[in-house]
RNA sequence: AGUGGUGUACGCAAAUGGUUCAAGCGGCUUGGUUUUCACCCAAGUGAUUGCGGGUUCAAUCCCCGUCGCCACUCCCA
């Protein structure tokens, strides 16, 4: 059997971090067979779904790497079929015309409730005679339509991540909507568990997996499936990625959406790496850092974890740190440029190029993040320096002036400006002016980068040099102490 | 309230009846390196495997109970 799966989100919003989880699990299990992976956007939703979502979502699967085989398919594209199916299932009076408005349904919960009883439809409208139908068409109440779930029925499958799983009917909270109120006679908008079942019938999808939020959903889809074709696809809920309170991650968590990870400086490798090890763990558990290619080769559902796993900053920070460190300046630089675009810094990335890639160079293995490059570096792109207090209170120290009017001095009478320069230049200073290196160095620090730290200071008054604004700070600092 | 699921250190997790330390990574602490910071390197830190019982020569692992936590119970997906 030729594996065939799935990734279903709703432009309802941006592509979020459990969705892109579950993405790499069928993008895994579709590589690690050969199989084929497709992309359906369930957009049935027609209130809730906006196309720059769906733009979004394509363009994190891409950015993560997770190529699909088929698609995207619009649900909104296929209502028709939809139609066909909900009409299928009230011709075989597996499904029927339910009146009970909201407020109705509404008020029929709440009374569930104080009596601490499960909320659930009574299946009140299951069984209408013409004339009921009739009035209440007369006093113009548009019905739902719904699929009869029989109480006493019995739903098992077998979990690739849980097991085998048992739901009884009764506890699927009643007849099911499966279409939206419209005129009788009509067939409202079809809702999600009609969509996805008729989808993955007709796309003869195999294996479903997705997020273990959907396990009550499953069981009454599989009710769908039954009713509508002669194949069930198997079934795998993967554990759901968990905020630091341990619930479900949430748009209210702040980020989480790809599209901020990838602002935020995470690379996709490290990212698709993190997600890929939040549940499952290769058969080398010890071997942390792997491209998805890499775990494609050996995924099962055997080493996915059934517990939530709580999302963890410190260490996503990790990974993608050791994805940046050992890049090339060559290749980093290219990912560092809009970073220094967006914030603002002026430079020529054509002309400048090399000295971007000294700076890279210099940085890149202090990296975290992406972003980082801009607080990192941001010195070296400004005009004039600003002075933090901690440098300030350092060239108010007696000795600092003197020593800086000093260099000022021995660099002026320089002809030509090196790194082997530099270094003398300063052993000049501490001579003549009879102060400890340390002194000197931190001086110059605070004058160049206007900070007490920072990178490699010689490599910075390097960079410095090369745009020529080093004396120009050193006066700024002198004027300072 | 019901139903389903789940519980190994601060977080992710490995080992699933059988050694000596219940791996490893992150975190945190300390040291080294850098005359700074970060990175990096090293060491250290921390778990009566939720709790109680049972089966067994032997239980993190199997069984029962219990507690906690999570998800679901929309004319959302």
């Amino acid at each position: 059997m030729t594996v065939r799966v799935r990734l279903a989100p709703s432009p309802t919003g941006n592509l979020h971090i459990g969705t892109a989880r579950t993405a790499v699990f069928n993008w895994l299990f579709a590589r690690h067979h050969q199989g084929q992976f497709i992309l359906r956007i369930e957009d049935t939703d027609e209130a809730r779904s906006k196309p720059e979502y769906t733009q979004n979502i394509l363009d994190g699967l891409s950015w993560l790497g997770l190529n699909w085989d088929e698609g995207p398919i619009f649900q909104s594209k296929r209502i028709d079929q939809y139609h066909q199916a909900i009409q299928k299932l009230l011709d075989q009076d597996l499904a029927y015309r339910c009146y009970t408005t909201p407020e109705e349904l509404d008020a029929l919960r709440e009374s569930q409730k104080a009596r601490k009883e499960a909320p659930r439809y009574d299946n009140r409208h299951r069984n209408l005679s013409q004339e009921q139908e009739a009035a209440f068409i007369a006093e113009g109440r548009q019905p739902v339509i719904r699929v009869k779930i029989d109480d006493d029925g019995q739903i098992n499958w077998t979990d690739l991540v849980r097991g085998p799983m048992a739901w009884k009917g009764s506890d699927l909270g009643g007849d099911m909507v499966i279409a939206r109120a419209k005129a009788s006679g009509e067939i409202g908008q079809p809702l999600y568990n009609l969509a996805v079942v008729v989808d993955d019938l007709d796309m003869q999808i195999s294996h479903v997996i997705r997020g273990e939020d959907h396990i009550a959903n499953t069981a009454k889809q599989i009710l769908l499936y039954e009713a509508l074709g002669d194949t069930i696809p198997t079934f795998a809920h993967t554990p759901l990625i968990l905020n630091p309170e341990g619930r479900k991650l949430s748009k209210r968590d702040g980020v989480t959406s790809i599209s901020d990870f990838q602002e935020m400086g995470f690379t996709a490798e490290a990212l698709a790496n993190y997600m890929t090890l939040l549940g499952w763990s290769p058969t080398d558990a010890t071997q942390e850092l792997f491209l998805l290619d890499n775990a494609a080769e050996q995924f099962s559902f055997e080493r996915v974890n059934k517990a939530g796993a709580k999302f963890d900053w410190d260490k996503l920070d990790w990974i993608n740190s050791q994805y940046l460190h050992p890049m090339p300046a060559t290749e980093l630089v290219e990912r560092l440029i809009p970073y220094w675009q967006a914030a603002g810094f002026s430079f020529d990335p054509v002309a400048e190029r090399p000295w971007l890639e000294q700076l890279t160079a210099l940085i890149g293995p202090s990296l975290t993040r992406l972003k980082d490059c801009v607080d990192m570096s941001q010195f070296l792109f400004d005009d004039a320096v600003e002075f933090s207090e901690d440098a300030i209170t350092h060239l108010q120290q007696d000795g600092v002036a003197a020593a800086l009017a000093s260099l000022k001095q021995v660099l002026s009478s320089l002809e030509t400006f090196s790194a082997e320069a530099a270094q003398t230049s300063i052993k000049q200073v501490v001579k003549e002016q009879g102060v400890k290196k340390g002194l000197v160095m931190k001086s110059l620090r605070a004058s160049l980068t206007g900070s007490l730290k920072g990178p490699d200071l010689m490599e910075s008054w390097l960079l410095l040099h090369q745009r020529g604004v080093d004396l120009k700070r050193i006066e700024q600092a002198i004027a300072q102490a």
